[in-house]
DNA sequence: CAGACTTTGTGAGTGCGTGCACAAGGTGGA
DNA sequence: TCCACCTTGTGCACGCACTCACAAAGTCTG
């Protein structure tokens, strides 16, 4: 039961790294219920996922099962938050402190992993110093200088679509490896940074698709 | 260049569809600057994607483009508008008037496309007859009523983990037929209907274990 | 009108992710 | 100690999606 040294192991696929939240998630709802020990089977179902899907998974971890019983599960959330970097501390900036700014910065989820609101900017002289979950809003052009003194390593874009790119750039400049963009636009970082996108309106036109479909099946003569 | 009727044709990968507002996104910002025919190469610039896929993909929705030309750029926002329902009105409830769900009635990027949000519910009576984004906040008991009065057709839920489920049951009971989840809580919706999530603490786990690849990488003696 | 040129539409090969099914391995009871 | 039972870990087959590469089909020029 020797923990892998993480890194130099087989890969991880991406798919498989997209779900480990998700048993993270349902390991620490169990825990919270005093259970010790937990079966693919019943993690699966916690999940959402298919039991085999799950052994998968965990075995890209390494071997942290028993045959017959199933996974500890205090060890195996240990395992989890250590691949995910979950026992570390990440530094977060969010730029643009709008709606979604404001909203974000007053998540409580944030916390409860290792994430935490170190800033939050924008460019608009009204917003400064404003007050958003404890902080005063900062101004955009501080960004280097906060980013580094920080220790930065994820910026959040939550500025309106045309800004998105330019703070992006910025963003990276100043040496963040990580960026989750809300803005409705494409943005290119280098292939060293990582950036993923959270799009509204495409989750409702996908929704949209769906739901029309079944609406032309149940009345084919209603739309053309 | 006859147009296909929608639903008896070839099933449309779900790849595709979720490729497809981007598409339109981008065919937006192009009609903006005046163009009237854009090749597969361009758009698939714009979009941020591979050439021979944007032909792949738009070759499902009928041959709309013109060999050694391209695609007009009009008439193929229409065609991927009519695909996706956009040409339609989608009237749309937010369950939860917390921090999110304000951001989100908020949001401007909603009206744009065909969604329009009729209605912000919240179980706290404190929250009742609170003005957000014109709207006087409604109490989540009648959601079957408002549901049903208003021909809402997707739901989005706001509210806090715990109650995730019991929002998603009773939209489904009153006929919403998609679902949007911003909620980190699994939930289960029948099959019929469509649910999607947006979940913010895995995007930023997902990051932080790129994250953490890379730092490993650069100084492999740091973590263990 | 012919031929060069451009761009679409798609066949085919490849790789990734999924899920079945089962051997391997561990537990507990007799 | 042996055996019945349980659950993991994984080999394997399948299917979906991505990409390449090219024939088909149209435009433009001389
Ligand atoms: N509100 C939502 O629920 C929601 C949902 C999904 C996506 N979005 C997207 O998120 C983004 C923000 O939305 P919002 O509703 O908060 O908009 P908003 O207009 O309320 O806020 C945008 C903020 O960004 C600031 N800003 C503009 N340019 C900037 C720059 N270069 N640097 C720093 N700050 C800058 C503005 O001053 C403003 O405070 C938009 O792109 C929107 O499309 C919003
Ligand atoms: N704030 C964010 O930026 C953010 C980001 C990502 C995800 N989320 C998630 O979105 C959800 C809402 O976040 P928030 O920050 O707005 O929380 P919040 O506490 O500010 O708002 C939640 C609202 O839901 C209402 N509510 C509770 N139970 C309800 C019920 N059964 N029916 C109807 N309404 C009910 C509450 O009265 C409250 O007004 C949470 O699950 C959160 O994890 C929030």
């Amino acid at each position: 039961m020797a923990e892998r040294p993480i890194g130099d192991r087989r890969r991880i696929p991406e798919a498989t790294v997209a779900r480990l939240p998700l048993y993270y998630r349902a390991l620490l709802e169990t825990g919270e219920m005093g259970i010790t020990t937990v079966s693919s089977e019943r993690l699966a179902e916690l999940a959402g996922v298919n039991a085999a899907k799950v052994r998968k998974d965990l075995s890209y971890l390494g071997s942290y099962g028993t045959r017959g019983v199933g996974y500890d599960a205090e060890y195996l959330l240990h395992q989890i938050a250590r691949e995910l970097g979950l026992s570390q501390d990440w530094p977060v900036v969010i730029v643009g402190a709008g709606n979604l700014g404001q909203a974000l910065a007053n998540y409580r989820g944030f916390g409860a992993r290792g994430f935490r609101v170190v800033a939050v900017l924008d460019a608009d002289p009204e917003k400064l110093g404003v007050e958003v979950a404890g902080l005063a809003v900062e101004a955009f052009t501080d960004l280097a200088r906060i980013i580094e003194s920080r220790k930065v390593t994820i910026g959040i874009i939550a500025t309106p679509g045309h800004a998105a790119q330019e703070v992006a750039d910025a963003l990276v400049a100043a040496g963040v490896g990580s960026i989750l963009n809300f803005a409705p636009t494409l943005i290119t970082v280098p292939p060293e940074v990582s950036m993923r996108k959270v799009d509204l309106a495409t989750e409702l036109q996908i929704l949209s698709f769906y739901q029309l479909r079944r609406a032309l099946l149940d009345q084919p003569r209603a739309a053309r």
